[in-house]
This record gives structure tokens, C-alpha cells and sequence, in this order.
DNA sequence: CATCCTTTCTGGACTAGGTCAGTTTTGATG
DNA sequence: CATCAAAACTGACCTAGTCCAGAAAGGATG
């Protein structure tokens, strides 16, 4: 511990190990805190910041500072889905849908979903918050013909349910990309991250018995809420007797 | 775009995008940009931090800021080892062993290895390139009891195949945790990041046709120079027929 | 008791500098 | 032409503030 910065992130960090901000999970203010180490906002908030990085805190924009909850352990692999994902491990989950639309394809969407013709395909905005905390702005982007009504159901429960449910639709099969970014601007307001702050991207696209693509999903995770956890099955194991 | 801040970011995303850069792939420094743009260096830091954040650039201690190269596609899924991977997707891979040691476990690799008695394990540390660029510190923590005489060999190679060629170990089952946080010191002065920068942690458990635990490794990515990239293979699909 | 308005508090955005420690370049010297 | 030391350059780290917009709390009013 040479620099300024590195003692402050030292006791900030043990602290915030200590529990002292469990009471309201919330630190004390940039300015307070400055004053606290004697140094000035920049400095402190470069501090906060390396501590935001590292998953301890996290910021609401003009709201302050917070003690980060433990990482929300998820399996992209898993059929589970969210709600029982969550309340597998004892939290509390909800979902808000943001906006439902149905357009024509755009030339990604489509070269995602492998379309041949110009299609129509609903989009739906949704996010989902872990213990009332916001933590997952999600989009999916499926093809309307082989959905038909699926905008009149509830779609703030899982979609996965929704395709057996009523369309006979399981997951076959899935691939998807994790990709370490910057959250776009709609996605920062929605998850209360100031603009280009970091998230977690994963794009995944979902294929249903027959092997046809089914539909593809954006997640933006916030960073510090999630670790992903995934148990290989390699094909030399016995993964696929009974 | 209203904010300074925006402005700045989306002319420099545009000169990036454009390959104004392409010659030297190395930016002007931060000073040289600041009176560009007619602002402190403060403000242009973080127009740099943000577009860092997003992968388009990224810097080196106090060599400066660069663009960075198309992200490597990562599978930690398949058995192919790194050099492999790197090559397949056209590009050049290299290898550097920093530190062997032979210690007791510490109680937290203990754990995860399900140590039952106190037992001396190799730590490998190592740094891995892509195109001469350092994107990769990882760390093997492997029981020495199950790798007599191993590190009297080439350990720049891949370890994987190593185990199989002179142990007859193969990787059946693997478990790994992807974990975005914060660059430890000594990662971050080995891939020549900041302290505290942004890192994808990746811890992975591997196991032996046996289904003993072998090794554990701790990898540690620069952020921008990779995605993960997963095809899964559900219990529903025909994935075992020959 | 609800509603609205004002005040206070928060982080976000910005200015205008400075010192310090490594890296790179350059130029003198053998 | 090689070597080494000095100079220039780079980002890291730091000070000391200002102004702004959104969130929250308090109080007055219906």
C-alpha cells in the first residue's frame, strides 16, 4: 500500500467486509467520503470506482453508492428459468416488461435468426431485478409466424414456459456468446448505470426440436450481480446413459 | 449527443471505425487529444475509460492507448488446447512461463482440489499472447502426488496435452466459473493493465476420465480481447449418436 | 390524508492546473 | 557501430474547485 488510492480501496474494502454499511447497504456520500480521507472527489471516486469494477459496490445514478448483494450464480446451460433460477438460491425475483413490438426484421436480426424473406418478428423489452434490485435488461427477438397471439399472454413470466406452453416449443438446443462491454445508452437508464459503464452481454440463440432457430435473446447483466457457472458434460464421459 | 463527453466519444468511435488509426494502431496520447478537443484531461480520460470499457481500445501503463485487434472467440467448452484455438482463427499464439513452484495447498485450493490431507501442489503461473500481445494470465494449481517429475518438462506448452501424452490423463468432465471483476496486482502488472481494470475471471475445475479432480486453473483475460462462445448440446438432442 | 412545491442532497460533468514513475528516443561517447 | 546516460514523452496520480440535473425529503396546502 504506496498510493493514496490504494490505501483508500484498503479500507474501504475491509469496511465494506466488516458489514459497517449493512444497515442500509448504502456507503456515505462522494463528498462525505472525501472529506472522511482528506483527498478530493476525483480521487475518492476513482476509488469507489475500482471497487465497482471489482464487484463490491455499485452506484444508482444521483442516488449513491451501495454494498454489492453476493453474485446471483447463473447456468445459461440449464433449461431453468429465471424465477426458479432465483428462488433456487433463496432470493427474490421479478420481471417488468418495458416494451413489446412487432416489425419487420432488421438485416442482424435476421441474419441471426437465419431468415431467407423479409419477416416480421417481435421484440420484447423486459427487466428483472434479484431482491427488488435491478439487474438484467433482456430483449427477445422472435419470429411472429411461429408465435401467433403470443403478444396476448402475460410475458412477464418465462418464455421458455410460454413456447411449450402453447406453441409445443422446446429447447433443443442453444449457443450463445458472453461478451465483456459497455452498457448502450437505452440499456444504462433501464439497468440505472450511468452511460458506458460496464456489463456483462450474452447473446444467445435458441433452436427447438426440430432444429429450427427459434429466437435469439440480448441479457446485459450488471456485472457485480451475476457470476456464470457451467458444468461441462464432456462426450467421453457416460453423460448420455440413463 | 448533448454532453461533452458523448461528443468526444462518438468522434473518436468514428476515427476508430474508419482506420484513421490503422498505421500504428496507437493513439495520440491523452494531452495531444485533450487540447484537440479542447477540454482537460480529466474529461478525455474518461471518453478513453469508456471506449476502453466497450473493448474498442486499450492501453498499456504508460505506453499509451491502442485499438484493439477483433476478439479472439473462446470456447472453453472444447477440448482444443490454446495454441490451437488461436491458430485456427488465424492468429498467432505464444507462451511465457513466469513462476513454478511446488508449495502446500492453501486451504482455499484445498477445497476446490477436495483435498483431504495437507499435500503439495505445482503452481504454474504463465502469460499467453495473441499476435504479440499479452491477453492471458493464467494460473494451474495441480496435485503434485498425480504429476511426478512434471515440471522437468516444457511447460509452455499446453498442459492439457501433456497429461494425456505422459500421464494418460484426459479432461471427461470440466466445471468452470466466468466472474467479471477487477484486475488483482500482480495480474494486472503481468498483463500490463492499471490496477483495478476491468478483468473476465475464469476459474475452472477439470477432471480425469475417473472423475478425480485433477487440476484447477485460474484464468484471467483482458477484457476486450476475447468473447466466450457456447454451443450447447441438450440431453433432448441426438447428440450421442455416433 | 394525498398532492404539490420547495429545499436539500446526490452523483454527473467539467475546468485548470501540478507531480511522479516508468518508457522511449536521442545523442554523445567509446 | 554499439553502449549508455540524459532528455523527452507517456499515463498514473493528485489538488481544488464550479455548475448541473435528477432523487429524496420536508413542509405547506387543499
Amino acid at each position: 500500500m504506496k498510493t493514496q488510492l490504494r490505501t483508500i480501496k484498503g479500507i474501504l474494502k475491509e469496511q465494506i467486509a466488516g458489514g459497517i454499511y449493512t444497515s442500509q447497504r448504502k456507503l456515505p456520500s462522494e463528498r462525505e467520503l472525501s472529506e472522511l480521507f482528506k483527498t478530493t472527489r476525483i480521487t475518492l471516486k476513482e476509488a469507489l470506482i475500482a471497487l465497482e469494477t471489482e464487484g463490491l459496490i455499485y452506484r444508482e445514478e444521483r442516488r449513491g453508492w451501495f454494498v454489492s448483494p453476493p453474485r446471483l450464480r447463473y447456468n445459461p446451460l440449464s433449461r431453468s428459468h429465471f424465477h426458479r433460477m432465483v428462488e433456487e438460491q433463496q432470493r427474490q425475483a421479478s420481471t417488468q416488461v418495458l416494451t413489446v413490438k412487432t416489425e419487420l426484421a432488421s438485416s442482424e436480426i435476421s441474419k441471426v435468426l437465419q431468415l431467407k424473406t423479409l419477416q416480421p418478428i417481435h421484440r420484447i423489452q423486459r427487466l428483472r431485478s434479484v431482491d427488488n434490485r435491478v439487474v438484467l435488461f433482456v430483449e427477445n427477438c422472435l419470429i411472429s409466424a411461429l408465435f401467433p397471439d403470443l403478444l396476448h399472454h402475460d410475458l412477464s413470466q418465462s418464455l421458455t414456459a410460454l413456447y411449450k406452453k402453447h406453441y409445443g416449443f422446446e429447447t433443443a438446443r442453444s449457443r450463445f456468446d458472453v461478451i465483456p462491454t459497455a452498457a448502450p445508452e437505452q440499456v444504462a437508464k433501464a439497468l440505472n448505470l450511468a452511460e458506458g459503464q460496464q456489463v456483462l452481454k450474452i447473446c444467445r440463440v435458441n433452436y427447438n426440436q426440430q432444429g429450427v432457430v427459434m429466437d435469439c435473446e440480448y441479457e446485459y447483466w450488471r456485472p457485480d450481480a451475476m457470476m456464470i457457472e457451467i458444468e461441462s458434460i464432456s462426450p467421453h464421459s457416460n453423460a448420455c446413459e440413463p
